[in-house]
DNA sequence: ACATTATCAGAACATAAGTGCTAATTATTA
DNA sequence: TAATAATTAGCACTTATGTTCTGATAATGT
């Protein structure tokens, strides 16, 4: 059996989620058959059986409009949020706490829904809440929820990292360049200067992708 | 006509939204009759008539499970999210084009869906896109949305708005205080000094509710 | 080319399910 | 209390709708 749906059950299935946007039930095999312009309604019939086998859709049987969308059930609720944790927080001289894979439950003191556009399908993206003032110069003032992604690799010149000078014990949000094993930290403010400091002493702990700030 | 619900047509209404939540489709008249203990079709019938009139649900005619509860409809869709029109660019030189009351259709250049804690209960809150660094000093970066919220006093003193310098076309975000007539500007970051002018010299377009940044 | 599987067609069937009608019963109101 | 409206009961009817069967056609693999 063939893993992907085929052009008919793609079909379908679009077909099943505009009638349930328009009405707010789930369609008959008959508009379905009408609506997609298919002979036979055992031909609905049969991909729809398909469609259950894949775990598309769920059906009751002998019960009229008896189609269920898996799918939908959970994204559908907030089709375009995003439950973002926040993980505590970010202060000049305080250690971040970095999430781990599925630590979530545990360190995680709240959490908002943002729309997607936010985190720009940016995966594991968490929050830090800002104390103090030490970031203005990043463009960020005290109460501001930014939004970090974990980073494994080194960042690209350029991006805007949450980055722990470790002799310092600081943590600032510049922009990244680093060359010749020496890391340049350029504050957002670009009349400000940046900072150089040894590759060695810095350690990355984010990719910023966005920043909130409510009044 | 009764103004509220009989206790049956409550009995009905309660069914049917568990139904919908247990099932992904609308119950049928005799799913109603059942998990009401009903003993009539008619009945059920009857009273799915009067809610209709009610306005508590819609029903489509000989259609098979052809309920749409109403109330949810709405409500569900977005439990705690506002929609905000993106009332276009803000810039240091341009003229800021405040909404009207029902104006939304004619400017509206796009929108966007955000939590409710954002606005925190504001009403008519619009945003503009920043256009520029000359906000840099309100920690307003090139391309931030800013949440303004239309106000027609006077500030309070410390709020932050978005003002408009009349004599040299200026707008800019800070906090503003008032006193004899003269209106001092503060910016954001503390290190940078205020500007001082004649209070009919400033017209306050708007109050800074927030501010978003996605990179 | 052949075998096998996936998909499509058409029709008939059975029942799921909305509707309509009449009468009985229970509130409401005058 | 009488009258009117609201609600309930029971039943029959019609249509809406899922199911099934057989065969045809297309796609795929050997």
């Amino acid at each position: 059996m063939k893993k992907e749906l085929s052009s008919r059950q793609k079909n379908i299935l679009s077909f099943i989620e505009n009638f349930l946007e328009e009405h707010h039930y789930p369609p008959t095999i008959r508009d379905i058959q009408q609506g997609c312009k298919i002979s036979s309604t055992s031909v609905v019939d049969y991909n729809l059986r398909i469609l259950k086998e894949k775990g598309v859709l769920n059906r009751a049987a002998e019960v009229s409009r008896g189609i269920e969308l898996v799918n939908n059930n959970t994204e559908k609720a907030n089709p375009n949020l995003i439950e973002i944790p926040i993980m505590g927080n970010i202060a000049a001289g305080q250690p971040l706490h970095i999430p781990e894979s599925n630590d979530w439950t545990n360190s995680q003191v709240d959490s908002v829904s943002l729309p997607a556009f936010l985190t720009q399908g940016k995966q594991n993206v968490f929050g830090v809440k800002v104390k103090g003032e030490s970031m203005i110069d990043a463009l960020v003032a005290d109460g501001d929820l930014v939004l970090l992604e974990p980073i494994s690799r080194k960042p690209n010149n350029g991006e805007m990292v949450a980055a722990l000078i470790k002799d310092q014990n600081e943590i600032t949000l510049k922009h990244f360049f680093i060359k010749n094993g020496t890391v340049t930290l350029q504050p957002a403010n670009s009349s400000m200067k940046p900072i150089e400091v040894d590759a060695e002493n810095v350690q990355v702990q984010g990719k910023v992708v966005g920043v909130i700030r409510s009044i």
